[in-house]
DNA sequence: TCCAGATGAATGAACGCTCATTCATAGTTT
DNA sequence: AAACTATGAATGAGCGTTCATTCATCTGGA
């Protein structure tokens, strides 16, 4: 089956399409996807302006491209993960620990998606129908198999429970992506777990807590 | 204490600022920021080109302006109804609850607030160093105080458990915003704060979940 | 009451600059 | 010598901002 597997050699073509991309990744990073001229990029790549339109359809699909690229490798990534797992709590592990470790290894890339991507309800719109709807639909699926089974509470939503999950990790990212003096991203994975696993109030309370 | 008073006559100057900036909203609400153009919100508040310069430094001070002054009168709101509360738990309930009211019932200002104003890095900074920041702190003082008083877990980070929070309130707005048939906001409000309050694992089951 | 002069808010046409994109040309491979 | 790929200077539309000018309102002297 070639083509899905990932680490074969890459033709001239493919190799220069991933170039591209990490420039505008660089780029995009750097001066924000607005500011961002497509002739840094080109710069960056090493690659003449015109070059650029070989391989995209413009500025936007560049910036698309960049966000579906990477999303792809994680949803294959994850997917592969968690093949061999069985319990809806390890598969949650598992996904936040990926999303985390994914992020916190390019910040670059971190930028760039989690900031310069959703500049526009246009544009957020085109990201959940494609790639992004994907990877929620993958933690949506998790969070109902855990309720099926009983190992998740049954009477929260699934989808608003996929939503406070997402929603949690993706403001952590950007918390890091705004600090100063950003750690490891990846040490906040057991606490967020246990926040989101636990909630925040202790178990003796929750009759009068909720509601 | 004038000027204090929100409820007050306006100049005829502040209602004019207040005129170009509800233009704003609707105008980078409708295009989005980077699309629209001066000259469009100029023709919504009614009023020539060179004027809004007489208000606002330029289009990023305009954006800037609209995100503050709606945040002012959210914080003041938030402030004088938490007065008369001491629980934790009821000041939580209660900032989440004016949170999905005050974006709920106006959808130009959420989507203006959520995703035109996170167009970049700097941008973002400049919000988290302002009025975000201090709204930020709120919640963080509360979920401290919760802490303190035993209400709430004190084996979270409380900086965590604010951005948990937060994170979850805020994506479940961006989800109202992108759906194409957006209910009423505040429906989610219980349901949220469950989830918040007692984590997605049934309490029997605490001990291995963590960690 | 009337008017001359002063004030500054408001106007909107025009400016000037910034890029995304194009395409005529050049190079390379088969 | 075709076919494919790359180049980068030139283009021109788009738009934030400016500023010379207008005009409604106010002031105070007669």
């Amino acid at each position: 089956m070639p083509g899905s597997d990932s680490a074969r050699k890459l033709t001239p073509r493919e190799f220069k399409r991933k170039k591209i991309l990490r420039a505008a990744i660089e780029v995009f990073a750097r001066d924000g996807y607005f500011s961002a001229r497509m002739t840094d990029v080109a710069k960056a790549a090493d690659v003449a302006d015109g070059t650029l339109y070989l391989y995209f359809d413009g500025k936007e699909h560049l910036l698309l491209s960049v966000f579906d690229d990477a999303l792809e490798r994680f949803i294959d990534q994850l997917k592969q993960e968690m093949e061999r797992l069985d319990d809806p709590l390890a598969k949650l592990k598992v996904m936040v620990r990926l999303h985390l470790e994914a992020l916190g290894r390019d910040r670059a890339l971190a930028h760039v998606l989690q900031i310069e991507t959703r500049h526009s309800r246009k544009f957020m719109r085109l990201l959940s129908r494609g790639k992004l709807g994907e990877y929620l639909s993958l933690l949506n699926d998790i969070v109902k198999e855990g309720q099926d089974l009983g190992s998740f509470r049954r009477d929260v939503n699934t989808g608003l429970a996929t939503n406070v999950i997402f929603g949690a990790v993706d403001e952590l990212v950007n918390r890091w992506l705004l600090a100063d003096e950003p750690g490891d991203l990846t040490q906040y994975q057991g606490p967020l777990l246990k926040m989101l696993f636990q909630g925040i109030v202790p178990c003796e309370f929750h009759e009068g807590a909720a509601g």
